[in-house]
DNA sequence: GGCAATTAAATTGCACACAATTTAATTGCA
DNA sequence: TGCAATTAAATTGTGTGCAATTTAATTGCC
């Protein structure tokens, strides 16, 4: 096994990368989302976040930011404007006034079964084997833990 | 092989979606990026660009944004910014007025040494071998594909 | 040749992302 | 107990992304 060194023409071209290889489908598969997200009023960072909290109620920002792993910057006025389109409330935590908790409305709950079509669309759209698919969330998601290390 | 039906808590599960695997960890490729970039003066989107003109120079802004999947909304103000950073010039093309020429300047081709050793201390972090990261590279490539299909 | 249709960038408006800072509340420990 | 250190959100400023529109140039076709 010739373990050749690479030029840096080759080492630098886009289509070797995986860092654009993510870039670009991650893009895509927000376009690819739209028009089902579109209907139910939603962005995708907006349907994630009602993902963690159709996963479980009553978050507080940190504890949705670290399952999403995005900080108080990008939460706030994301979760105010869910707010503000009736599917989430925000209010203080009472035993610690730092906190702000996040509770699904009646129609942040009702969502939940307008959505859940979705993933079934989108695997369509993939067309990839479930097993591949699998597979392949799985290694993205160790790649991802271990940039993070 | 049993063809179970899943539940609607399982289908929305954000572990389980592939999407959520791309999004996450294309933002965590950027944060392992930013050390390397800021020490060249570049944005993540703007090294792209940067891996696009060094790969071809003398492009215009729509053939950039072919290669990038990005539009003129997002690519003007960026490339305005490597302008004013010194890495390109715009300029019109004189054969047809409606076309930006974007050229990279000495400081651009230089700057291209200086990337060089990028993709090597990315390979590092991903701890991931040589194939695996190819055979995932391609993967991630064919869905883009698939998604904007 | 002239004018409608098309094309290429730029612009506008909105929504992320994130670093850095600020504000306010809570903890911990001397 | 009191006050410094820490923690949680919010805020500020910069830079993407992208839909929709605008501006200007070119093409196509009669």
């Amino acid at each position: 096994m010739p373990n050749q060194k690479l030029s840096v023409d080759q080492v630098l071209r886009l289509d070797n990368q995986l860092c654009f290889a993510l870039y670009s489908a991650s893009h895509a598969m927000s376009k690819a989302y739209k028009p089902h997200l579109d209907a139910l009023g939603l962005t995708y960072p907006q349907y994630v976040a009602m993902l963690v909290l159709w996963e479980r109620d009553g978050l507080t920002v940190s504890e949705i930011g670290e399952r999403l792993y995005l900080d108080s910057g990008t939460l706030t006025p994301l979760l105010k404007r869910l707010e503000t389109t009736g599917y989430i409330s925000r209010l203080r935590d009472t035993t610690d006034e730092r906190r702000v908790l996040i509770q699904l409305t009646a129609a942040g709950r009702r969502l939940k079964s307008k959505a859940a079509p979705i993933p079934g669309c989108m695997f369509e759209a993939m067309q990839c084997a479930p097993a591949e698919l699998a597979t392949l969330t799985r290694q993205v998601q160790q790649l991802r833990d271990r940039l993070q290390a």
